[in-house]
DNA sequence: GCCAACGTTGGC
DNA sequence: GCCAACGTTGGC
């Protein structure tokens, strides 16, 4: 299934247009609102080849990405965000006193890898139920059984749709 | 706190 | 290469 989402996702590229995204953060972990605070940040941590794949390769400067808050109640999307750096090496997988350290990964030959994000806006929550009664949202790959891919491509019609939802114009981004 | 779904690991 | 065991995610 994601294999697809890629190639889609290549040829949307090469057509000169912005990706969109969803980033899950866990609300006790790193909420918007210390996004908000720190300007910018690396967004570390994430230990799945699948979503490693997306930073690495295919999540480019500018993207706009919405920044969804999960393990809480109820799990919602809180706002937009933009890339400001691409893929590069995450460093705390190199590093012994890190949660993220992963012995297998090194400066020389890195494992994970990480992109850079600042907030762009905020927008009303919009809840994980909300999202899934909106036949404007069927087929969503966020909403899919069993689904729980950290870093994930956003159709662009879903984005537009999910904005509209917060109360926030896609077009001023 | 429970547990379904999924990813990873490692024995064979 | 299979698959059982284990760990994690994340909604509920």
């Amino acid at each position: 299934m994601i294999k697809k989402f890629t190639f889609q996702y290549t040829r949307r590229r090469k057509r000169g247009r912005n990706m969109k995204w969803l980033m899950k953060s866990e609300l006790d972990v790193y909420p918007w609102s210390q996004l908000v605070n720190d300007g910018n940040t690396h967004w570390d941590g994430v230990r799945n080849y699948q979503a490693r794949n997306f930073m690495r390769d295919s999540i480019k400067m500018g993207d706009l990405v919405l920044f969804y808050h999960s393990n809480c109640k109820p799990p919602h999307v809180a706002g937009v965000a933009r890339v400001t750096k691409e893929g590069y090496p995450d460093h705390t997988s190199w590093d012994s006193k890190s949660k993220y350290f992963d012995p297998k990964s090194t400066p020389e030959n890195p494992r994970w890898y990480m992109v850079d994000i600042e907030p762009v806006i905020e927008m009303k929550p919009v809840s994980l139920n909300d999202l899934r009664t909106n036949p404007n949202l069927e087929g969503m790959p966020l909403l899919a059984r069993g689904q729980r891919l950290s870093v994930q491509p956003v159709d662009e019609g879903f984005f537009r749709e999910i904005c509209a939802m917060g109360g926030i114009d896609p077009g001023k981004m």
